[in-house]
DNA sequence: GGACAACATAGGTATCTCCTAGGGAAGCCG
DNA sequence: CGGCTTCCCTAGGAGATACCTATGTTGTCC
């Protein structure tokens, strides 16, 4: 069987037209090296050098052998050098996973910090919703994600809050932005709500309506859209009114809506934001980079827990 | 230690998605390939794969890894694949040592004959001086060689005599070709003799002097040259007569001399070619290759023994 | 001819590599 | 929901390997 050392004794020996000087370069003792000498020659089937009295010459089939040799020990070295660059974060690929609104306002600076602070990695943020980013958690195709919290089947998974936001009422329409919203209030609401197709796990939905049953009223929504943006453009035409984090509201409603406002629920709403991932695993140095960078993120738009 | 074996355990592995399945590919039990698997990772310092429950899930470490893996057991393959070569003589380099008169009529032949058998390998066909020869033999820098006998220092040499050759007098003067040459004529004529540089150790001067001395008489020579090929057009110029073996003079007269003709001694002198290499060493198939084919074409202008 | 230098050989030990056997977790299915 | 299967891990042991030191052999140099 073939082995790099072999082919590094075979170098060695080569270069120094003597075994003596090859074990010597190499720290080993002199019959190692002709030991590994020998097996290379049998292993391949041909002599490599001549025992002539004292000393060894190569064969000219040495000499074709050499650059092969050399190729080979420096695509291992390259190998290597590969596995020591992707540790040290220079190069590699960095996968992480963001689902829902927290993806929308903290994805593109978590993205932009990653790449500050190791220009030379790929960055992968997938999560088109939130069971695909839990199925992949899962199969172990994601090792971490941040999501927002009541969505998550935690059977096996570490779930760990790092930051709350409020969820708030938005609304272009000054008079209803006087007081906090109570849930009757929000029962006769004309909402717009986004994220359609994942309205059944979509967090801040979950929250709105666990807190509007236990006042024994349903949501009402006129208007379903994808996109968080459409809805806060719909809301700031005076079409309807909505419920999103604060966080968001913040960010688009100056850009999307400027005659709008938020006000809080009373009793406040809030939804929770987690790092999550399988329990018992032990997580590599980029999954605690990007844990560490979203946390900080997050928490600079959110209030930390 | 990282090792051509992780890497075709690592290899597997990655595209099954499996340690099972890629144990059994490779004819190993599973335990094994995941140590193999944990070996490289250590040995990297990077975690390959993800233990998800039942399987192993690549990380983008491996994505990145893999081409490298791929190329260094490439090379790893294309080394072995080159000394194969080398040993079916479909590539490398064969080398062989001849020096004098020998090289002259059967050395192109040598080559060709070769070269039509293995069209892919390279051949060196050595010898610029019977000294040089035994020199490069005694270093082992020459595996075999064929050269005249008499000037053999023959301590841990083998020497196998393959073919004799006459040693004949030309002359363009038909008179001194009437009837066999005795040393008293030789020891009267002008002589033009070729390879001055090494006359010291030429065989065929060296057998002619042994000749000559055991009548009492010592050689003439008027003209000193290094060509065979100059010292036959000076004869046939009329301006001397030479030595030389059978096999040369019937080759060179006819283009150089064509006036020219040769005759024997009384007794006949021969010159014995020979195959020389280290005492006790394995004949490697190259070697054994050319002494074949060697002693063949040598046998076909000179007197096999 | 003696001293030295370089490789081979021998023998012992530690490590590595591979196996079999068995345990545990996850997924599949009735 | 409980049993079965699948897949990986761990443990322990046998055989091979790699390395060492000590010694033999041979060629070279003085």
């Amino acid at each position: 069987m073939l082995s790099l050392h072999q082919l590094t004794c075979f170098l060695a020996t080569y270069e120094h037209g003597s075994l003596t000087a090859a074990a010597e370069e190499l720290g080993y003792a002199q019959p190692s090296v002709s030991e590994q000498i020998r097996a290379l020659e049998k292993s391949l089937g041909v002599q490599l050098f001549r025992r002539v009295g004292r000393g060894v010459v190569p064969t000219t089939v040495a000499d074709t052998l050499r650059p092969h040799a050399e190729r080979t020990l420096a695509a291992a070295e390259d190998t290597r050098r590969a596995a020591q660059q992707v540790a040290r974060f220079e190069t590699g690929t960095i996968r992480f996973g963001m689902f829902g609104i927290a993806r929308l306002y903290a994805g593109a600076g978590l993205v932009a910090d990653v790449l500050a602070r190791h220009p030379g990695v790929r960055v992968e943020l997938v999560g088109q919703n939130s069971a695909g980013v839990q199925e992949d958690l899962r199969r172990g195709r994601l090792e971490a994600a941040m999501i927002a919290i009541p969505q998550v089947h935690s059977e096996g998974m570490s779930v760990t809050p790092v930051a709350k936001d409020e969820i708030v009422y938005i609304s272009s329409d000054p008079e209803r932005l006087r007081s906090p919203v109570t849930a009757r209030q929000l029962g006769n609401a004309t909402l717009v709500m986004p994220d359609t197709t994942w309205r059944a796990e979509d967090s801040v939905r979950i929250a709105v309506r666990s807190w509007l049953h236990s006042s024994g009223l349903n949501p009402q929504t006129r208007i379903e859209v994808e996109d968080p943006e459409i809805a806060v453009e719909l809301v700031g035409m005076g079409l309807a009114d909505s419920v999103i984090p604060r966080g968001a509201a913040e960010q688009l409603l100056p850009r999307l809506a400027p005659n709008a406002g938020w006000v809080s629920f009373r009793p406040k709403i809030h939804d929770v934001f987690a790092i999550v991932h399988r329990a018992g695993a032990t997580l590599s140095p980029a999954a605690q980079l990007m844990i560490e960078i979203a946390t900080r993120r997050i928490q600079a738009v959110a209030q930390p827990v």
